[in-house]
DNA sequence: GACATGAATCCTGTATACAATGAATGGGTT
DNA sequence: AACCCATTCATTGTATACAGGATTCATGTC
């Protein structure tokens, strides 16, 4: 039993009913709150002490958690919180800017009041949250965003898949954000974005979401020295971070 | 214990070491030659009896296949062989559309010798294949077709996404495809497809991909009226198949 | 000192037992 | 006959035990 899970998932443990639904919603934040940094591993019968259940929930939430792809589970090995390649990277984000395109193109022109105010709401909350110098909270809002969008998206395929994708491209951001980088904040595109939704251009709104996401790539730091990272977590062998 | 069991799936049980992995392919096959009809209770005991493992195999199998969207897992009920809704048909045949159109755009001008040689090793046993009436292996050298295309691509992320998208779609065909028609051979589409491929002209590999699958979609019966087929699916409380 | 070898330990893979939930069944009432 | 309720059965949820593989560490050799 090592420091990091007291700390990171203690306050789980007065829930009373635990599910692996719980499990697989703790890590996943704690993975996207750079909690638990990749290449962490994550043995079952520790997850199992921390969360007070036995092995079989444990594993089920870590194989729900690899088919997400916050987690590496090989056989016969501990699973570890991945560490996705520069490469994969831009490749998420490339397949990101395809999909969250064709949802926002499919979605311009068909929003309807309760869903634009949904959205405005959380573009003002962003705003003043990134004014009074709240991260995380700039970030709760950006997600709730992008998320509302998969989840308005008129095609519930694409719209899962956007939910996954926007989960990796979330990890990748905590991952290779600038370290001097406080934010990956880019002011005013958000609200441009649902201007071009309402206004009902499918092309317009199709560009402002790769043109917002292609910024959003640019601000990471994608330089192939980086690949270093990948090989300590795989190569690491000390039980915490490298 | 039922019938179906025994027929479909003892061939298995001949097999030395059977993991979680091979109760998947296993299943996954059956259900896309619809000898798993949508519908079908998967019960863990029985499903453990007919492949000699016990349910911890079955249930780390049914979770996968859950993941893949071939079964329905809903808590403290038996999983199903899943039925997707016409609509959910409809999404997912556009999905796939958005996908292998950038896959194959891509991919243009980009295939090297040795794939371009399977590719069209492929598309030549198709044609033999159904000129010889043999419609499982032409399904067979399709689907490589279109599984080879996810492979090679660039982006391993769409690649993984088209993959899933394929076999959706694949047992979407088998459930909504005429009855009375035969096969879903669409003469020439892949051979003109590859031609588009090696010509190199990206965009209109991509619009070769998105008309081969509008095609493919315009063959099956999507009319409102099967909608039944669904009800059947959720409500029948019959053992075997609506 | 570097490297190979072996044992001890940690961790996962699998099977099984028990608890809990949901569906099916049957009897009784209107 | 239709409906309601309690009981029974089927099936999943969870915990635990044991076996096997992987990793780690100590020892010995070059």
């Amino acid at each position: 039993m090592h420091e990091w899970q007291e700390e990171v998932l203690a306050e789980v443990r007065a829930g009373s009913r635990i599910s692996d639904r719980d499990i697989v919603d703790k890590v996943r934040r704690a993975v996207l709150m750079q909690r638990l940094p990749p290449g962490t591993r994550l043995p079952e019968v520790t997850l199992g002490e921390v969360f007070g259940v036995s092995r079989s929930v444990v594993r089920k939430a870590l194989t729900r958690l690899a088919s997400e792809h916050v987690v590496d589970q090989r056989p016969n090995q501990v699973a570890r919180v991945r560490a996705p390649s520069i490469e994969e990277t831009r490749e998420t984000f490339a397949a990101r800017r395809l999909v969250e395109g064709e949802v926002a193109s499919l979605l311009a022109g068909r929003l309807d009041a309760a869903s634009r105010d949904r959205l405005a709401a959380e573009a003002r909350g962003e705003i003043e949250a990134h004014g009074r110098g709240d991260e995380p909270a700039r970030i709760e809002h950006s997600l709730a965003i992008h998320h509302l969008l998969a989840e308005l998206s008129p095609n519930r395929v694409l719209g899962a898949m956007l939910t996954d994708l926007i989960l990796r491209t979330s990890i990748v951001i905590a991952l290779y954000k600038w370290a001097n980088l406080a934010s990956c904040f880019l002011e005013g595109d958000h609200t441009t974005l649902l201007a071009a939704l309402e206004q009902g251009d499918a092309e317009v709104a199709r560009e402002g979401i790769r043109h917002h996401l292609e910024s959003l790539e640019a601000l990471l730091d994608l330089s192939p020295r980086e690949a270093s990272i990948d090989l300590k977590a795989i190569l690491g062998r000390s039980r915490e971070q490298a």
